[in-house]
DNA sequence: GACAATAACGAACGGTCGTACTATTTTGAC
DNA sequence: GTCAAAATAGTACGACCGTTCGTTATTGTC
């Protein structure tokens, strides 16, 4: 790695502290050389523009999600186990020390939202994976027999954002201290409500087969 | 109303249409008055500081939504049929044509939890308030019977919430055209849940006594 | 160690930000 | 209609914004 992806590198990981206090729009680029000791024409000419910068940031979360939150909990067993290991990772991530101001990717959804562009865009699509990806991880469920077959697997993973936009707002703003325990109920009843009618007795990813 | 007060108030409902699609940092005194055709200083002599226009707007939103939300709900029959018209007039005010952004507060949500300031503390104050309303809705429900006993009132307030967050997500960034859908699927799973073991016979808030 | 390529810097640009002042116009009570 | 008060406009400010450009310093290759 040369010098140039070093220090970009170095600028990314301090942007993405940055963007999710201050948003990705309050992000700027004199305020980031100036913490970074950097001037600011030479930061700048890493991104040549400030879309591109946010871009960047916002690829770097990304990658850092699948590395901390989709890749170990796909390690685990298939089915509700798994279910299980993405949603606390995805806690985990949430609180995670490096994201001082929550997740990035709720910020910039609601930052961008109605603001089109490549920003927009990459949010849009990143958001589409992850919801797929716990669809589908609800439909290996199915598979394993832990869900019931009737289960709208789209529907669940909206129902889990909704559970983890509600712990973010009950966590940040509100300053909950059962902002956590209320995340862990409102999943553990909408996993139960998952297993369905025939199998409302094992509690724990009940192995089968 | 005196000429102060009526071009006040004009200020602040297009100030409110302009912070839920750009935000309330993002909110700008030059672009307000442009819009507006008045100068910037005779706009600004209004509210005396950009902290106090954003809190000013927070108001009106606050009592816009006791307008629109609250108070027709309570003008509803007590019990489930209540907490159903809070849900249906909080999704009518979502997606209001006069918050062309959605919602003000899962703005503000966003943009002050991590920067204090009487902007902040409004927020806070008016969700926290909010959440108590909904709890409470919830517990008449149980005084009228709907609800089983054994509801956690607050954890019910919380997951309205994140249902509405997560309809918020779905259809605005998304533009995901079954979100509302999706809301009011995840709402009557949770009502329903709410009810109970004991009677999940009837579906429309059953008259007793 | 020479030397092209790369990286970082410094200064400046036109704009816009929020805010402070002073002047001018408009309003409303008598 | 007068006249103080209230509302609006005008101008200017220092700060910071994203971006450009020419220069200097550093890097990595042969």
């Amino acid at each position: 790695m040369g010098k140039g992806e070093q220090t970009r590198e170095a600028i990314l990981v301090h942007a993405l502290r940055l963007a999710t206090k201050l948003g990705f729009e309050g992000l700027t680029i004199g305020r980031l050389a100036d913490d970074l000791e950097l001037s600011k024409s030479g930061l700048f000419a890493h991104f040549k523009s400030k879309e591109n910068l946010q871009v960047q940031v916002l690829e770097m979360a990304s990658r850092r999600f699948i590395d901390e939150v989709i890749r170990p909990a796909l390690a685990t067993p298939r089915g509700e186990r798994r279910v299980r290991a993405l949603f606390e990772r995805w806690l985990a991530w949430e609180a995670s020390p490096s994201l001082p101001g929550g997740c990035p990717f709720t910020a910039a959804a609601t930052e961008f939202d109605d603001r089109p562009g490549p920003a927009r865009d990459f949010v849009v699509k990143s958001q589409k994976d992850w919801l797929e990806t716990i669809a589908n991880t609800a439909r290996t469920a199915i598979q394993e027999g832990d869900f019931d077959s009737d289960l709208d697997c789209e529907q669940f993973a909206h129902d889990l954002q909704g559970i983890m936009l509600a712990y973010g707002h009950a966590s940040r703003l509100l300053r909950d201290p059962k902002a956590r325990a209320r995340a862990e109920r409102a999943f553990d009843t909408r996993v139960q409500s998952a297993r369905g009618a025939a199998r409302t007795t094992s509690r724990t990813g009940a192995r089968r087969r």
